[in-house]
DNA sequence: CTCCTCGTATACGCTGGCGTACGCATCTAG
DNA sequence: CTAGATGCGTACGCCAGCGTATACGAGGAG
């Protein structure tokens, strides 16, 4: 038996790189085989076509960046924000499932098929955000608009352009966490109390 | 002299439809032709090649989203809550400019010349959201930090999939307007009319 | 040591897309 | 009415990329 110099898993690595750096239309069999020193001779070996490299990138993209990030996350615990964060830089922040997130948020937008997969991603995430917001927020209403607010955060800023003048984007984001998920709740009941704590200024 | 059937116009509109609907790699010259009804051959006597195309459609959707959309929220007036939901719905909820704006965004983060584009664009929309929030709130750290989640909720909305329960996207966003852009010190407003619905999707 | 298996290299056909060359048709100028 | 200009159709060369067929070669089985 001959050795398997390029198995599967390599061939799906180099897969969600490109898908990173370029979309899906970047990936591109023989351009990964020069990347992996190898010719696309033993492709079609691990894949009946390129469709299914990009489902099996799918899948193991769906498994990473639910299952070990959310484990991850229950087991380290800490304080609902502290757990809320660590999600955050867990999934948005490292070099590799970022640009991969957002490439197949792009994705989504033309595939009906990658939009259900993003669709069970997004809602355990969200389950996770309306948890931990809920331990401080009476209001599920508000819970469920904070959760949004939260999440459209994290995703939202890296499609922004905008600069902040004398600020970076990190200090007005560090001012913005501060407002969704420390500051006591306000009820949009005419009873509402008065305005929202100011934290001393950064 | 014959008649120019299709004038330069006309490729630069059907370009920014290809864009919006398969992102820039879908932008092909002779599948841009078949829709217009004619061939390839004279468009090469209104552009010097497809880059000059991509470059013609930038400018367009450029001039587009900030002049026009900016001259008419200036124009209209009314109390900034309005002004910016105004702004909102002109940039992000026809059928025309949000799908190019999300397909201009995820460009962005591959092209360099895009995203200096995209940030002209967005500094401008920052700009406008600054100026409204600072009518009603006197902090300039909080002002930053609330135009920011404002401007990520518009954009990352679109790219967002989790489900609401039983609620609808709209109904969650009208309550995270009420957070965002209420005088903290009122209760909520009600607000008049609807937000830009759920994505377009395909 | 020999054979057989299986991963890989190589070569091929095919499609689609870009840009060019050139001919045709039509409109305008005179 | 003629002549020139100009937009467009058509055909071409070229290259990239997918999937297939086949040859090669290195391990393991006997």
């Amino acid at each position: 038996m001959g050795v398997t110099r390029t198995p599967r898993e390599r061939w799906i690595e180099q897969g969600l790189q490109a898908l990173a750096a370029g979309g899906p239309d970047a990936v591109r069999v023989e351009a990964l085989a020069k990347e992996l020193g190898v010719t696309k001779g033993g492709f079609y070996g691990s894949f009946a076509d390129r469709d299914a490299l990009l489902q099996a990138m799918l899948d193991t993209w769906e498994r990473e960046s639910t299952d070990e990030v959310i484990d991850r996350v229950e087991r380290e615990g800490g304080d609902p924000k502290t757990r809320i964060q660590r999600a955050g830089v867990l999934t948005f922040s490292g070099d590799r499932l970022l640009p991969i997130d957002l490439a197949v948020r792009d994705w989504a937008r033309r595939d009906e098929a990658v939009a259900e997969r993003l669709r069970r991603v997004d809602n355990r995430r969200m389950a996770l955000l309306r948890d931990m917001i809920g331990t401080f927020c009476p209001d599920a209403d508000e819970v469920e608009a904070r959760s949004l607010i939260a999440f459209c955060v994290a995703i939202g800023e890296h499609f922004l352009a905008a600069d902040h003048a004398d600020r970076t984007r990190a200090e007005v984001l560090v001012r913005a966490a501060d407002l969704l998920l420390d500051r006591p709740t306000r009820t949009t009941a005419p009873s509402s109390e008065d305005r929202p704590g100011h934290r001393p200024g950064r």
